[in-house]
DNA sequence: ATGGCTACGATCCGTAGA
């Protein structure tokens, strides 16, 4: 089974290069964040056609994720469970004999912001989640943007980060509760390039100079995680004319 | 130089992203 997570950056403006993408990459699971549509507004159909099944949790505008499977998905949820919000973050479904959740994680603008304040909570709502459905299921992968740099290696220039938003302790530590539920990081069971980055910025050409964070990962519960032949960050999509500032993540796995 | 793009939905700027 591949595995997949981008952060398109709009659906509406990314399907081209996600249709183009599906049929290359050929992926049985992709979440997908930002959609910035209402599901009004979701391109099933062409989806549909490129041979793609959709749970979608849309809004407008802002947010908005879903998970493109070529086989159907059962048990789809929405949102967390008991936790109050309006933005829609979180989609879940099983599919074949894998549980998926794919994730949007909030930005947190700045350390201190009341932004920065309701990612903690969200991480802390999320993680007892997770818990939940590690314990329900144990082949379970979570994938999305977590918009967290886990470690220094995983930012262009630490230094010039030092304690801003995606990498100060408290969301560091927010992340390793995470994977303390009973997750890997996929991207790390294997060696990986050095400045392997999964995000640049649009300004400054950040893509040109390799100024990125590697915040879009896939987490893999260890039964999933000795499946694992491969996990690697498709820069391919950031290249093209209007790209998201996202790149694909993949994890392979071998059958069970 | 604390900006620089990009998308969106409101209008020709503000909000948000990271």
């Amino acid at each position: 089974m591949k595995l997949a997570t981008w952060n398109v950056n709009s659906i509406k403006v990314r399907l081209p290069q996600l249709v183009d993408w599906l049929a290359q990459a050929r992926p049985d699971v992709l979440c997908l964040q930002e959609l910035k549509t209402p599901v009004e507004g979701y391109p099933r159909a062409e989806l549909e056609a490129a041979g793609y099944a959709s749970a979608v949790n849309g809004q407008k505008t802002y947010n908005g994720v879903a998970i493109l499977s070529r086989a159907s998905s059962s048990d789809t949820l929405a949102d967390i469970p008991g936790f109050a919000d309006d933005q829609r973050r979180v989609v879940a479904a099983t599919v074949a004999d894998v549980r998926v959740v794919c994730v949007y994680c909030p930005n947190g603008q700045s350390v201190g912001s009341e932004k920065y304040e309701y990612k903690l909570r969200w991480f802390a709502a999320l993680r007892e989640y997770l818990a939940k459905e590690r314990a329900a299921h144990p082949r379970l992968a979570v994938a999305g943007d977590f918009n967290v740099a886990p470690e220094d290696r995983d930012v262009h220039d630490p230094k010039a980060w030092e304690g801003q938003v995606h990498v100060s302790a408290p969301e560091r530590e927010a992340w390793r509760a995470l994977l303390a539920t009973g997750l890997k990081d996929s991207f790390r069971l294997f060696e990986q390039p050095e400045k392997t980055f999964s995000w640049w910025d649009y300004r400054m050409m950040g893509f040109r100079r390799n100024a990125g964070l590697r915040i879009d990962h896939i987490l893999l519960s260890d039964e999933l995680a000795n499946r694992c032949t491969s996990a690697t960050i498709d820069k391919a999509p950031r290249r093209l004319e209007r790209p998201s500032d996202h790149a694909p993540a993949v994890a392979e796995l071998r059958a069970a």
